[in-house]
DNA sequence: ATGCAACCTCAACCTAACTTGAGATCAAGC
DNA sequence: GCTTGATCTCAAGTTAGGTTGAGGTTGCAT
């Protein structure tokens, strides 16, 4: 009986982490951790009494969307990398080597962008032309492609 | 009397231009135009009627408000930008000059820190670690640098 | 067995940059 | 003068990534 007493309260301590220690683990808040669990990327087992446990294998999870939203990814796209993986596995190192090499090629092209934009800049400093019917900046390269909210197209003076 | 009429004519179809008029030629909507007013960015006068109109120089304002957006500037910034022109003029060549040679500086700030965080990834990718307490990406330089929402400092795993 | 810190849910609020809709008015051609 | 399209205001909705607060419950140590 007193084995097994102590077998429990080892398990349950040892193992099941409360939010409060999660959010001192992790530097995030309490209400983050939650948000998290609400867009479906953790998924704490419950105690009787209703309160969240987590498993230290979610520590890892955690520390996989911090590092992936550090490099720029929204919670969506750290959702959609996560499910990628078999049995919605929280990512081992050779998953995160995998995922790893795909974000590079997101930073490089971000990287890419942001030089094509200084470049025309550069062009545009002594122009000053300010119209945007022929603003290199303006106009990149692709004309009327429009997505989401935000400005459509181009005309102007 | 028949030349002050077409001077009146002249003034008010030639320069002073209808909300819908300017948001076809500028590309944005009409609500955008009217949601850039209340932001203060530009101040069309009013008819008798309360309508809006616009001037010629209000095209190169739009445009200047859509350029700087597309380098990445909010609508706030873009507000100090032109307030810091003497008194509010919208601005011309020279001043697009002083103001591009700025933001020029926060695209190679921005593109030099993504930089080290492609380098930090490449270190990484063979590492696997997963670690909040070691990872070169989640911990860059600065430890608890922390501003405005979103994850505060770090510790975990 | 009790006190109190930690936890729970749910709703509302926050910023940015807009959009959408309702209900009313304006301007201009015929 | 009438119709019709363009405009007006004002309130509420949207997405992302959370925070804040109210009111109520749990869990653990003493």
């Amino acid at each position: 009986m007193y084995y097994v007493r102590k077998m429990a309260k080892s398990l349950s301590s040892r193992d099941l982490i409360p939010i409060g220690e999660m959010a001192r683990r992790t530097g995030l808040t309490v209400s983050a951790i939650r948000f998290y669990e609400d867009k479906g990327l953790i998924e704490p087992v419950r105690t009787g009494g209703n309160q969240r446990r987590f498993l230290r294998s979610d520590l890892r999870r955690v520390s996989f969307i911090l590092i992936a939203q550090q490099l720029g990814l929204s919670l969506g796209e750290i959702d959609q990398e996560m499910r990628k993986l078999p049995y919605g596995r929280t990512p081992n190192a050779r998953d995160w080597r995998a995922i790893s090499a795909s974000i590079r090629g997101r930073i490089e092209a971000r990287i890419a962008e942001l030089e094509r934009t200084r470049d025309r800049l550069d062009g545009c400093i002594g122009c000053g032309c300010l119209s945007l019917e022929k603003c290199a900046i303006y106009n990149p390269d692709d004309k009327l492609a429009s997505q989401g909210p935000g400005p459509r197209q181009v005309l102007a003076q």
